[in-house]
DNA sequence: GGCCAGGTGTAAA
DNA sequence: TTTACACATGGC
């Protein structure tokens, strides 16, 4: 199994090359950078990438990116800057937590940004599993595997995999990859950057850089043994 | 015009 | 504990 998660990530990384996620575009300091990541984590809830980037197009423009900014913005003036990202009034509102949180991360005198815990970040309104652990493993480089859709999907096919929760697909990524942040970072990426291409709902296997570890699961399946 | 996108919170079964 | 649904724009 181990050795097998290696291998669907080393030809990955060999179709797609390295991602080098998370991308950060107007940040200009690093406090900044990772409350930019943070804010992305939040905009990009079931939204297409292309649609936060035009939020935080308009968030610089108007000068409304930085997290004491967005703290101080009113919910409405934060929801018209980004209505292109999709459910503009729960983000607004989910923004705005954020930043404030990301202010008290650096009220400490010795300047350095505080990183969260886990349950701190859950215990914020529209912080799940799933942004929780991107913002730990993105922003600040904590070995936090990230589960999404794709990754249910894909390996579910993979290894006819049934995992019911978010925490039993992480712990089989984090129980069978050596826990490196870089890995983590990348591999996720990967992930992201395949079922955009191939690996959707409708998957065009025939296409896909995966195509014989499909054919593999897929053949197992109809042995009836669960692929190892 | 329908489907989908780098989810989460809430309520009901 | 699982399932259903609201939340919403924009690209293909």
């Amino acid at each position: 199994m181990k050795t097998r998660l290696m291998q669907i990530y080393n030809m990955l990384l060999s179709c797609y090359g390295k991602q080098g996620w998370w991308p950060v575009e107007y940040a200009k300091n690093e406090h900044e950078a990772c409350f930019e990541i943070a804010l992305g984590a939040i905009l990009t809830q079931n939204t297409a990438w292309r649609n936060v980037e035009k939020a935080l197009e308009n968030l610089a423009r108007a000068q409304k990116l930085s997290m004491h900014a967005i703290a101080t913005s009113s919910e409405r003036e934060l929801a018209r800057l980004i209505r292109p990202a999709g459910y503009y009034n729960q983000k607004a509102k989910r923004v705005k937590g954020l930043a404030r949180f990301f202010l008290t991360l650096c009220k400490e005198k010795d300047k350095k940004l505080h990183v969260p815990s886990r349950s701190s970040l859950l215990a914020l309104h529209g912080i799940g599993k799933e942004t929780a652990d991107s913002i730990l493993l993105y922003a600040f480089a904590q070995p936090y595997f990230v589960i999404d859709a794709y990754t249910r999907r894909l390996f579910s096919r993979l290894f006819s995999l049934q995992l019911k929760s978010y925490d039993k697909w992480q712990d089989f990524f984090m129980e069978n990859l050596p826990c490196d942040i870089e890995l983590y970072k990348e591999y996720h990426a990967l992930i992201v950057e395949h079922c955009k291409n191939t690996c959707r709902k409708e998957p065009k296997c025939d296409e896909c850089v995966l195509q014989q570890e499909c054919n593999f699961a897929r053949e197992a399946q109809s042995k009836g043994r669960i692929s190892p």
